[in-house]
DNA sequence: AAAAATTATGCAAACGTTTGACTGAATCAG
DNA sequence: CTGATTCAGTCAAACGTTTGCATAATTTTT
C-alpha cells in the first residue's frame, strides 16, 4: 500500500535522462530540446508528477508562507483583518501560518518560535496586550525574517507597522457632534495606557480647541472596558456638574453598555443624550439605539496593506539579497474616518 | 553580510565528531557517550543552534501542519471555529495553515491544491456554499492526507465529519414555546436545498407531532436570507389566515429583521409575538429585541472536536503506517442546544 | 579544414537532517 | 583467554529538487 508519489526520479528513469534534463524540461528551459521537453511534459502529467515543495521550500530556503500572529481570532476587529490578510497573501502566491497569542506573552513567544521554527518568510503580528518586552521579536533578526506589525504595535521606533491612526476619527466625531449643535461633549476612555486611549484624547482636544471650546478633563473618564466600569463612567458624567449631551464612546461595546445605563436613567437616547464610537462590531444597525456614527478602523484594510507591505520586503529580499535591516522603516498610517449610520 | 544560521554539520566540524554523532547527541540517544553528548549540547547552546525544521519536514514527509479552508474568515460563526481549531492544533504541536473560499468553488480547488503542496498533514474544511462535485478533495487520497469536514459537509458518505445536528435544537426550541402557551408557531427557514434547512424543518415537525399539534406548511416559510426575502416572509406569517404568536427564525440575522419587519406592523415583540432562533451573533445580549432564546451550535467547540479528530487520525496514520482509507469513516455529530436569553 | 559558436544533455554537489548498518574498543562472564 | 556483550561513535545513504560546470554533438563561421 506504499502509494509512491511520482518524482522527478522516476521520470528520468523512465525515460532514460538525467534529473537535471528532466527539471530542466519542467521549468521550460531553454538549453532543452523540444523533443524530450515534450516527452517529460507528457510523461509527467501521465503519472500526474506534482513537485514535492517541502523539498523546495528546503532547497530554496523559502517557503512562500507567511505567518500571522494574532491576540485573538474570535474577535470581529481581527477576524476582518485575517480576512484581508489571507486576500492579499493568497493573491501573491503566499500561504498563511496562523496563531493566536489570547493576549499572553507566552504564547506569543511560543508562537513566535514555531514561525521560526516553519521557517516562513516574513511575519504579521498585532501583539497581546501585555507585551512590553519585545525581545522575543529580536531573535528574528538572525534569520531574517521581516515583521511587519499592525494595529497593536510596539512602542520602538525600528520597526515597520501599519496602523490606523484615530485623531482625525476622533476630530471628526467631535466636529459632527458640534455641528449638530452639541456644545458639552463627554469621553468615556480606554485604559490609560493604550495608545489608542491616548489618541482619542489628543483628537478630543484638538477638535475642541479648534471649535473654541474649553478643554475640560472632569468630562473625559477612562474605563477598563468592563461593563462595570462602562456603567459607573457613564454614570458619573451625567450625573457631573455641566452634564453632556454628547457622549464619545472608546469603542461599540461601551457606547452599547453606556446607552444602557443611560436609559435607566431615563434618558432619551438622541434626543437627552447622543453617542458617537469607535466601530468594532458588523451589527449596529441591529441594535436598538446604536451610536448616531462610528469611526471606522479599516481592519480588513488594515490587514491588506499589512500584508502587501511585507510582500514587498520580501521582494526587496531577494532582489538585494542583501540584509533586510537597511535602517529603513515602512510606517503606514491608514486615517480612522467617521461614519455616519443611518437615522431610522 | 551572510548570515549563515549555524547547522549540525558546523557543530560536528567544530567539535571534531561526525554529524551523525552530533544529531543523536541533541536527541539524547543513549548510544552517546555523556562526555561528547554534553560538549555537543553546550556548543548548540553557544551558537544558538536551531534545527532547520524545513530541512526536517522534508525528510521525514511530514510537516506538523493542517491546513484549514473555511468559507469567510470574517463571519463570526467562522472565527470562533477556527480559534477552536488554532487552540487544538497548537496543543498538539501542529501549526494552522489557513485559507478562505470565499464560497467560491474555483478558489477551493486553488487552496486545495497550495494545500497539497504545501504537503500539509492533513486538513480541515467547511466547504464553499456552491460546492456540489467533490472531486477536488478525492484528489488528496493519493497523497494520504486525511480530511475531516466540518458544519458545512458534503453529501457523500466515505468521509470524516464533525457537525452539529440542528433537529434536536430545534424541538428543544419549539418546546420551549410550547410550554410557554404558544399554539400556532411558526417558522421562517433557510435556502430548501440547504441540509441545515431541512433538520430544522424535521425538528420543527417532530417537536409539534409529539405536542400533538398539527403541522401546517402554511406556517412555515423559506427564505433566501436577504433582508427583502425575510420581511416578506415575516409579513406573510403574519397576516396568513393562521396568525402564529411565535415564530422560529432560521438564524439571528433572519429574527432581526423579522423583529424589525413585525415592529413596522405594529407587533409588540413578546408580547404580540416571539422569536426565537439559530446563534451565529455574540450580541444578542445588545440587541434591543433579542429572540427569547437561541439554538446554539457551538463553532468553537465543532472547530476543536475537527480537529482533535483530525490529529487522532494522523496519529492512526503514523502508528499503522498504512493507508489511511481503512473504510472506517468517523462521524461526529454535536447536539445543538437551546440557550434561553436573560429576560431583561 | 580548423576553429568557434550553438545546442542538448549529463554529472555531481548542495541544501540539513535522520537513521540503519557497521566498526573498534572496552567490559564482562565463564 | 576466548567469545559474547555493551558502549561510543562513524559512514553513507536517503529525502527531491535545483543549478553551475563539464561534455558531447551539431552547426556555423572563417
Amino acid at each position: 500500500m506504499k502509494n509512491h508519489l511520482p518524482t522527478i526520479k522516476e521520470i528520468a528513469k523512465q525515460l532514460n535522462i538525467s534529473v537535471s534534463t528532466v527539471s530542466r524540461a519542467l521549468h521550460d528551459h531553454k538549453s532543452i530540446g523540444l523533443r524530450t521537453k515534450m516527452q517529460v511534459q507528457e510523461l509527467a502529467k501521465k503519472l500526474q508528477y506534482e513537485p514535492n515543495q517541502t523539498a523546495i521550500f528546503f532547497q530554496q530556503g523559502k517557503t512562500f508562507t507567511i505567518g500571522v500572529i494574532l491576540p485573538e481570532l474570535s474577535e470581529a476587529f481581527f477576524s476582518s483583518a485575517i480576512s484581508g490578510i489571507e486576500d492579499a497573501a493568497h493573491k501573491s502566491n503566499y500561504t498563511v501560518l496562523l496563531g493566536q497569542s489570547h493576549d499572553s506573552v507566552e504564547k506569543e513567544k511560543q508562537l513566535i518560535d514555531t514561525m521560526k521554527k516553519h521557517r516562513v518568510d516574513g511575519l504579521l503580528v498585532s501583539i497581546s496586550k501585555n507585551t512590553t518586552d519585545y525581545s522575543h521579536f529580536e531573535t528574528l533578526q538572525r534569520y531574517n525574517i521581516p515583521i511587519v506589525f499592525f494595529d497593536r504595535i510596539p512602542k520602538i521606533s525600528n520597526i515597520h507597522y501599519v496602523a490606523c491612526n484615530m485623531v482625525n476619527g476622533t476630530v471628526q466625531a467631535v466636529n459632527f457632534l458640534f455641528k449638530k449643535g452639541h456644545r458639552i461633549i463627554g469621553m468615556i476612555n480606554g485604559p490609560e495606557k493604550l495608545p489608542a486611549t491616548k489618541e482619542r484624547l489628543d483628537g478630543y482636544i484638538q477638535a475642541l480647541t479648534k471649535s473654541r471650546l474649553k478643554y475640560d478633563p472632569a468630562l473625559v473618564i477612562n474605563c477598563d472596558l468592563t461593563k462595570e466600569s462602562v456603567c459607573h463612567a457613564t454614570e458619573k458624567l451625567l450625573t457631573g456638574k455641566r452634564k453632556p449631551t454628547a457622549i464619545v464612546a472608546f469603542n461599540d461595546y461601551v457606547a452599547l453598555d453606556a446607552v444602557q445605563q443611560a436609559r435607566k436613567m431615563k434618558l432619551r437616547i438622541n434626543k437627552d443624550i447622543c453617542f458617537v464610537s469607535y466601530a468594532n462590531l458588523p451589527i449596529s444597525n441591529y441594535t436598538a439605539y446604536p451610536p448616531l456614527a462610528s469611526v471606522e478602523q479599516f481592519p480588513y484594510l488594515q490587514g491588506q496593506k499589512a500584508t502587501e507591505t511585507l510582500i514587498e520586503l520580501l521582494q526587496k529580499k531577494s532582489d538585494d539579497d542583501t540584509d533586510v535591516n537597511n535602517r529603513t522603516y515602512y510606517k503606514i498610517i491608514l486615517e480612522s474616518q467617521l461614519v455616519l449610520h443611518d437615522a431610522k
